[in-house]
RNA sequence: CGGGGCGUAGCGCAGUCCGGUUAGCGUACUGGUUUGGGACCAGGGGGUCGCAGGUUCGAAUCCUGCCGCCCCGACCA
């Protein structure tokens, strides 16, 4: 995660963001204000009652002291935009103050019924953008342009290739006009919203009454973005590449890139070559460590980090050392290759860049694979229940027909992709005309 | 809250149906030999068998109640 939140942060500050920090506890009262918002999250919020604990006089232990009730109940947030446009109220008044582009690193808590690790668990770490502009226009452009980041960041960081949409009013963030997102598949054919970039309209302006005077000297509401990803990327990420001997990491954000495993064991001659590798690696600026760990064989270290997932590993060992080669071995093929001494960390370096596009490459065919246009309602239960993945089908436009779809197959619109080519067509169960197809799956 | 499953050594499990030696195996631990794909030999320790009642000469095992965890359903990034 370290990882994948300081590229994010870095490409978030490029593009003019700064970070703040907002309050934990949100008064219940802030939440109400904004209606959809609000019917969005009620039932999976987490609510402090109390703020004292006592000894229970009839030796039950500790329990909550009935006389420490608060007077406004707080929620502990589950997204920020509450708290957040409440304060932004006190700092907007000009057009001078805007844009106003802020992100949040935070913990959030939705209280789920059901949870699952790192896609969706009842306490997460989230980052949350909050902006506010004079117009709609650049607000669009804005939550436009956070879509593009996290697009980028998941195919040039994670090697997992996204398809950029807009939600159906559905699947639409509780209290957004629009919701752009990017949608992940994943190896078993269930798809993975994999981050979320909302245009506010000027929804929480007018709950916040946040008015700002433009150069015309006229009073108007402003208009606001938020956008988000989480820890659910760490899902996503062990989901879109991982196979039956563990993790596999895309170089760019694996921790640790190359292990050197020495074998059998450390001599003075394999040290002085390993140190001489090391030198180069790091100053290429490649994260290398070697493994002298005297309690495990080989063996047992090469099945440990192909376990963890580190993109390379050398293997050096006296018969290598006579004929001036390294082994070297690629976690994604499992191939290895015997490489001389002069040249290894070249070698090692475009090997990481090799396998940060084979990744790519691999979860993009596979994903292309599974995008199946189909035109009547037969044809879509049987993909969806055979080979899984995007299903490519007309809808006509109605929240009755996707509800009614999601009811018999569980498959729900993931998104209308943002290049769906105009085609005339026919709601697979309606019949009723369209005009684009959206892209139908059964989603985590 | 409905349906299903599981609680036995630090961790992972067998034993429970059909009650009966001292409750067992793997792993971890210690020592030595090893080390080119998850080592071998030896050693010793480790348990209120989830909790509480009950049946019985005798309960991890049968009965009743309770507690905890996991999976499936309604919710969701």
């Amino acid at each position: 995660m370290g990882k994948i939140r300081d590229q994010l942060d870095k490409m978030f500050k490029e593009t003019g963001h700064v970070n703040a920090y907002f309050p934990l506890f949100i008064p219940k009262s802030y939440l109400s204000k904004e209606a959809a918002h609000i019917e969005g999250f009620a039932k999976e919020c987490a609510v402090v009652t109390h703020h004292r604990l006592m000894n229970d006089p009839n030796g039950g232990g500790l329990i909550v002291d009935p006389d420490a009730k608060l007077e406004e109940e707080l929620i502990v947030r589950p997204t920020s935009e509450t708290i957040i446009w409440d304060t932004y109220r006190g700092w907007i008044h000009s057009y001078r103050d805007l844009p106003l582009l802020i992100n949040q690193w935070a913990n959030v808590v939705r209280w789920e019924m059901r949870v699952r690790l790192f896609l969706r668990t009842a306490e997460f770490l989230w980052q949350e953008g909050h902006t506010a502009h004079a117009t709609k226009a650049e607000a669009v452009t804005e939550t436009e342009l956070m879509q593009n980041i996290y697009a980028q960041f998941a195919q040039e960081w994670m090697a997992m290739p996204v398809i950029k949409g807009i939600k159906t009013p559905n699947e639409r963030f509780s209290g957004a006009d629009e919701t752009y997102t990017i949608e992940a598949l994943m190896q078993d054919g269930k798809a993975l919203q994999a981050g979320t970039s909302h245009f506010l309209g000027q929804n929480f302006a007018k709950a916040f009454d946040v008015k700002f005077l433009n150069e015309n000297n006229v009073e108007e509401y402003v208009w606001a973005t938020s956008w988000g990803v989480s820890t659910r990327l760490m899902g996503a990420l062990i989901m879109t590449h991982s196979d039956d001997d563990g993790l596999v990491l895309p170089p760019k954000l694996a921790p640790l890139q190359v292990v050197i495993v020495p074998v059998p064991k450390t001599s003075t001659e394999i040290d002085f070559e390993v140190d001489k590798l090391m030198k180069a690696l790091k100053a290429k600026g490649i994260t290398v460590k070697y493994d002298t760990d005297q309690k495990n064989r080989p063996g047992f270290k090469f099945a440990e980090h192909e376990l963890n997932g580190v993109p390379v590993r050398v293997a050096v060992g006296n018969r290598d050392l006579e004929k001036g080669q390294f082994e070297i071995a690629r976690r994604d093929t499992k191939e290895k290759q015997f490489v001389p001494l002069e040249g290894a960390a070249e070698y090692i370096e475009q090997l990481l860049d090799a396998i940060q596009d084979n990744l790519y490459q691999t979860a993009l065919k596979f994903r292309n694979n599974h995008i199946t246009k189909v035109d009547n309602f037969e044809d879509f239960k049987e993909v969806l229940d055979g080979k899984g993945g995007f299903v490519a089908a007309h809808w006509d436009g109605t929240t009755e027909t996707e509800e009614k779809i999601k009811e018999l197959t569980k498959a729900t619109i993931r998104c209308i992709p943002l290049d769906a080519e105009l085609e005339d067509g026919k709601d697979i169960l309606t019949g009723q005309p369209s005009k684009k197809r959206v892209l139908y799956a059964r989603a985590y």
